[in-house]
DNA sequence: TCCTCCCTGTTC
DNA sequence: GAACAGGGAGGA
């Protein structure tokens, strides 16, 4: 489940090998994985990547104009994962998969052409090529919170107020961006609260407690290159290996790392969702 | 604010 | 052959 930390690995691992490159042919293999705002992907044609980055969940491919002429209007080429999305480079030659969707032909200048490749099994990635206009029609991105690695607790507790349950808020992209569900439960345990409290009964040194166990969690992850339940894979096709450091995500009934307690397993907002009833209150 | 749907492979 | 995985859109 591609979350931030898989989405900065991605594109830290996507970057050395497009960085340069041109788009030159694209084809869209399923119509729905491209975002019903996007501008059609022929029209990438001719744009040099100058950089991949991360935004919340998203991977970002900033394009320039190779050439002198035509507009100088940026563009930018957005991937949402989503659960199974996967985004790698492969030769000239490879063929598409069952479940690829968006294949682009792409060339440093005067080198062999290659291919970027969106696989997504289940298909609900979306790739957006989009101009800072077309964006800006996108309420899911004009609404997009803060960087969880940007902020310090003061900002993250003025965005927690109302009475949800804090991992409802805390999966919620417009209150901090790039949260799901594996990194909402692990923070939640470490910060030693209950994922059902309100929001806004959150102490001070609870909200501090919860803030540095979020940027510990995905700072961790982060330098193991995420987490691999099953798909997700960088661009290098490699695994990541932050499910080894799972404490509560995906163990219902073990016992809990702290207490030995069964770490009880419910569904809230209609995610399964992992604690300790005695550690998290 | 909460629920259902989208989608497909895996597990029970 | 049903349940489950789950981010976000859209509706109740």
């Amino acid at each position: 489940m591609p979350e931030l930390p898989e989405a900065e690995t991605v594109a830290r691992t996507l970057l050395p090998h497009i960085k340069d490159c041109v788009f030159q042919n694209a084809r869209l293999l399923r119509k729905s994985s491209l975002h019903p705002l996007s501008m059609p992907i022929s029209s990438l044609k001719g744009l040099k990547v100058v950089e991949v980055r991360r935004r919340g969940k998203l991977i970002i491919l900033d394009l320039e104009n190779s050439g002198s002429s035509s507009s100088r209007i940026p563009k930018s080429l957005l991937f949402h994962l989503r659960m199974t999305g996967r985004v790698f480079t492969a030769g000239a030659n490879r063929e598409q998969g069952k479940h690829t969707r968006c294949i682009f032909s792409i060339a440093k200048p005067d080198l062999t052409p290659f291919q970027l490749f969106f696989d997504d099994t289940r298909a609900f990635g979306q790739i957006f090529a989009a101009t800072p206009a077309l964006l800006d029609q996108w309420r899911f991105w004009r609404e997009l919170g803060p960087e969880p690695l940007e902020i310090d607790a003061s900002c993250l507790e003025q965005r927690l107020r109302g009475s949800r349950a804090i991992k409802a808020s805390l999966m919620d992209q417009s209150v901090i961006a790039g949260i799901g569900n594996i990194y909402a439960d692990e923070s939640l345990f470490q910060a030693g609260i209950h994922p059902e409290r309100e929001t806004c009964s959150l102490r001070e040194p609870e909200v501090e407690a919860l803030l540095a166990a979020l940027q510990g969690v995905l700072r961790a992850s982060i330098s193991q290159c995420g987490s691999s339940i099953r798909d997700y894979r960088d661009a290098n096709g490699n695994v990541g290996s932050f499910q080894n450091s799972f404490q509560v995500y995906g163990r219902g009934g073990e016992p809990c790392v702290k207490c030995g307690a069964p770490l009880k397993k419910t569904r809230l907002g209609g995610r399964a969702t992992v604690f300790c009833e005695n550690c998290q209150k």
